[in-house]
DNA sequence: GTCTATAGTCGGATAGAC
DNA sequence: GTCTATCCGACTATAGAC
């Protein structure tokens, strides 16, 4: 299969070694300096290609960040997009009861810290997200339709659903309060270094990590269900 | 004597507190743009001062940016500092017992989703904050020393003292998630506005947030203790 | 203390050879 | 498709008038 690498459309082609090279490097060099401080002249050395390839490949710096970002949105996508699925499925058959809705809910939570967590290479997509999150660009649509909205969205009817009332405003804030818990392993990484001592997150504090979660977890809607028998 | 300047100043121009102004204008371009892409130009402009006053006070861009990143960890401090003296008061004493663990932690909580969620400058001094966990410069030791460590540091001891436990590695990672479900709300401040269709945090909205946070913290410290009698 | 003017550097994008 | 050369604008900082 021939693949039209620039030509009209940047977004038909992939194949080729230069795009490819220069969205990796975006990501760090993004991640890194933001939009504004990263220079095309950084991510080209990085990516080992020329500078005039930017400009080529991805209409200019502006197109090559769009592009980053749908990248980075399609990896974190990717590592939950199954468990979305699997929420969606049940959700859709309506006979979701509490306790499978709970058990949903941890698996959705291990997803996440396993990734945010766990993962080598989270820090250089969370950095892109999180960028986003502080100041969101035009580039921040793609981030919330295809990460944040869903995850919120499976999150709140698992909280609903296990705790036994309906979606409401509280149970969306739950999920909020749930979704903090994770990501602030992520982004207050350096503080959690310095305050335990740490040198990153080995398999043992991950596993930690994820036990005080899913304990915390259970245990708050355990506590929210206004019944406590099962369904 | 004030002189009358030709007016790119917004507000009825002081001429006498460039430093003053500076700082003020350092937090909001610095926390909008980062440090590489915050220029001189802007933060002068925004001030309603001449460039060449950021050499003369702060020895230069860099000068300027240490002395914002003090000013703002002092802004925090000041909303915790009350608290945090109690705190280390009572534990001095030595005789805290598990309810009153809780108590002060709960208003340590409220002292930061009051601040963090409810006032209206936080974001400012917020954003300044995430950039250095995001990427922390020489500067972050300011902010670890004055903030982060003493933050982590009572919360653990509270949460270890109101479950009845010890202070442990554990407690340490309670205290993190405690935070994390605060700061969240700070962090995906744009997520949450768009989740939840809402426009900012209301004091109702913030009343509800701290209501879900404060209700998960008592259950959980209470699920967590393993003795369930009061001391 | 505050200003203007300017030096010196580095940014993104393009043209055109190959 | 990839390169070199180059334009032009914007940056920080300084010198020196007032």
């Amino acid at each position: 299969m021939v693949v039209d690498r620039k030509t009209t459309s940047p977004k038909g082609s992939y194949s080729s070694n230069a795009h490819g090279r220069l969205l990796e490097a975006g990501v760090d060099v993004f991640g890194k300096h933001g939009f504004d401080a990263a220079t095309t002249r950084m991510i080209a050395k990085k990516a080992g290609v020329n500078i005039a390839a930017i400009p080529y490949y991805f209409k200019g710096k502006e197109g090559l960040y769009h592009a980053v970002v749908a990248y980075v949105a399609g990896k974190l996508e990717s590592q939950v997009k199954s468990t979305l699925y699997e929420i969606e499925g049940r959700v859709a058959e309506g006979n979701l009861d509490r306790k499978e809705a709970l058990s949903l809910l941890e698996k959705l939570l291990e997803n996440m810290i396993n990734f945010m967590v766990g993962s080598a290479e989270a820090p250089r997509f969370a950095r892109i997200v999180l960028r986003e999150q502080l100041y969101p660009s035009s580039a921040y649509d793609i981030i919330f339709n295809r990460i944040m909205a869903p995850m919120i969205n499976a999150i709140s009817k698992m909280v609903a659903t296990a705790t036994g009332t309906s979606l409401s405003r509280i149970a969306n804030l739950r999920a909020l309060t749930l979704i903090g818990q994770v990501i602030v392993f992520r982004v207050a990484r350096e503080t959690m270094v310095r305050a335990l001592g740490l040198k990153g997150y080995s398999p043992e504090e991950t596993a930690e990590i994820r036990g005080v979660i899913l304990e915390q977890t259970r245990t708050t809607i355990e506590a929210m269900s206004p019944l406590n028998g099962n369904q």
